[in-house]
DNA sequence: TTTTTATGACGCAAATATACGTCACAATAT
DNA sequence: ATATTGTGACGTATATTTGCGTCATAAAAA
């Protein structure tokens, strides 16, 4: 039964939380980085650019595939991992759209 | 040993991994949310807002507060909890940052 | 004074995440 | 033909997160 109450909330903010929980790993954003700089990559490529296992490597790129972050697909025998343009434009606009939330009211003040 | 690995990546990735960590639950989110939307509140008071325990909802609010997002400070016997505008401001900058970084380059294509 | 209410501290059970190793399979390379 | 390389699938050990209950304490209300 733990971990069960997300879905009780607005599903706003489980969408959100969805990125933000794809983006809470310093291993996911170096390869969001790697991927964003490169033109096409290798899994295996980026397992020696991070100082981690190939098999924690290809973890983390398996959750950035599922969220649709990233695409991987079969060129031969290896797979060229991309960033989906589209989709990482949908999350920005998912964080811009929270965090504008998050403004504070003018004329705010707190007694601390 | 394990979960030791973050340590390796750059500095800018750990913080950022932090923040999106923070914001990587539905109810931190709420949280947030209700604090902006508040001028200033009391965790009973939030607890009653949200489908979760106090003790539960007291966990969310401790590390958000250990992250400095938010201050709890004592008033009588209460504690009022209320938004750290400059720690949420810097948390805005660190994660637009972050995101410029995955702008892709013109003409950038995929073969998928 | 007794009861209620709010809070913090502590601990617990279950679910998830992190990090690797190993095995099997296909495609290259030697 | 054999060795190497890249992959996915599977399993394992440890850490961390979620979600709650309980207990102790302090203040406010009855």
């Amino acid at each position: 039964m733990t971990y069960a109450k997300v879905e009780l909330f607005d599903e706003k903010l489980q969408e959100a939380a969805l990125f933000f929980k794809a983006l809470s790993h310093p291993a996911r954003l170096a390869i969001l980085n790697y991927l964003a700089n490169s033109k096409v990559c290798i899994s295996g490529d980026i397992s020696n650019e991070l100082p981690l296992s190939r098999t924690t490597v290809n973890q983390h790129l398996k959750e950035l595939k599922e969220l649709g972050l990233i695409r991987g697909t079969i060129d031969g025998s290896k797979t060229n991992y991309c960033l989906n343009k589209s989709r990482i434009d949908e999350m920005q606009f998912v964080i811009d759209q929270f965090l504008k939330g998050l403004s504070l009211p003018e004329g705010f003040s707190c007694k601390s």
